[in-house]
DNA sequence: GTCTATACAAGGATAGAC
DNA sequence: GTCTATCCTTGTATAGAC
């Protein structure tokens, strides 16, 4: 991994972890083991590296949610494929930075927060969302044609109703750390397709879930 | 108002806008016609500023959903209120704050990024999250008991479920400024409540939605 | 490409007059 | 209770040697 690569990881777990404002380039500095100023050789900027940061995250989370969606072939997995991978990304980004770290991350805090502050980063996160939005629409379709999901749904509001579940499932994950995601995820996305689905709910009824193995934190 | 308050209000209100690092104590004193040391008269240090902003936003906010759903009987009702209560605390933010402004707000993106901050914050903020699922088991409790919701739903699973889809739709907001919220929010909410209901799903159909007064924005 | 030294600005905070 | 003046620290950024 080359110096500058080094400077980019780091600066993103920093950022994603302590913010953007609370990271300084010592701190940045300190973890590659170089000195602050050989940062400037490399970005000429804290902006400059802040935006690489999202460039680069945007542009692996895209891809990965691409790739996982053309893996599957029923609308359902290919929607639960969608569904996990972009809670697979946010979890496991400590190890995707090749950076291990154990704090918790929180894409959407780190997404808003840029968005919120440089216009310029405002809008490659919006193409983000385009694209995903892209990505529900044409699962939607295609399950609707093949009598899979509902015809009676509307759409453009399943879109923004899934995104922000996910979304908010990060959130919530993030804030609450007595949550085990990993066991509740499942069900949520089942509760999520049988809102979709054409399926008859009695056949659901069926399915006898395992609320014991269903490990929440003793908090709730 | 006190200058006291002012300085809370402004604070809350920039904080809120542009974030805590990003607010400093100049753009404080300005806006409320002081001098910067003044500020210290009233309060020991920008941490304390933000911690009193915190809590008074906490407090208002549990009051408001406490005071919203008892004002209902009908689980269906009492449940909406509870939607209803925090997304409208959320958007109207800027003029509870009685400084209206028009920035976008995301309490959502302030209370995650105050609990990853400070640890003391965090464990008023946790205690927020504990009180709302309180109140959320309750509604549900009820809403069992008089055969409104089902039986087969995981109580815990569904409070998480719930606040998730909730703090998404805020984040979601946040980004997507074209999205005309209050349009949506109520079919989001029926949305949420036919997947507790035991209502037949037949009736529900029946009730057709016009789905042209549904002003979403021209980005999706 | 990386370093030392340093400039420059700005932020939080305090002292003490009024 | 609010001000002026000022301190101190730290952050971003640059100059220029190696």
């Amino acid at each position: 991994m080359t110096t500058k690569d080094k400077i980019l990881m780091v600066s993103l777990k920093l950022f994603l972890t302590q913010g953007y404002d609370n990271t300084t380039l010592s701190m940045i500095a300190d973890e590659v083991n170089i000195k602050k100023p050989s940062i400037y050789y490399h970005f000429k900027s804290k902006e400059d590296l802040l935006f690489d940061c999202i460039y680069l995250i945007l542009n692996n989370l895209e891809e990965q949610i691409a790739h996982s969606i053309t893996n599957s072939v029923h609308p359902k997995d290919r929607l639960a494929s969608f569904f996990e991978c972009i809670l697979d990304f946010n979890a496991n980004l400590s190890t995707i930075l090749e950076y291990d770290f154990d704090a918790p991350v929180n894409l959407i805090l780190f997404f808003q927060m840029s968005a919120n502050r440089f216009s310029e980063l405002s809008d490659r996160i919006d193409e983000y969302y385009k694209k995903i939005s892209c990505f529900l629409k044409e699962i939607i379709v295609e399950g609707q044609q093949k009598c899979l999901i509902k015809d009676t749904i509307h759409t453009d509001l399943t879109i923004i109703d899934i995104i922000s579940r996910i979304e908010g499932l990060i959130a919530i994950s993030f804030v609450y750390k007595s949550i085990d995601m990993n066991s509740i995820r499942k069900q949520l996305y089942e509760n999520l397709w049988s809102s979709l689905s054409n399926e008859n709910n009695l056949s659901a009824k069926k399915k006898l879930i395992d609320y014991s193995k269903i490990g929440l934190g003793r908090k709730w």
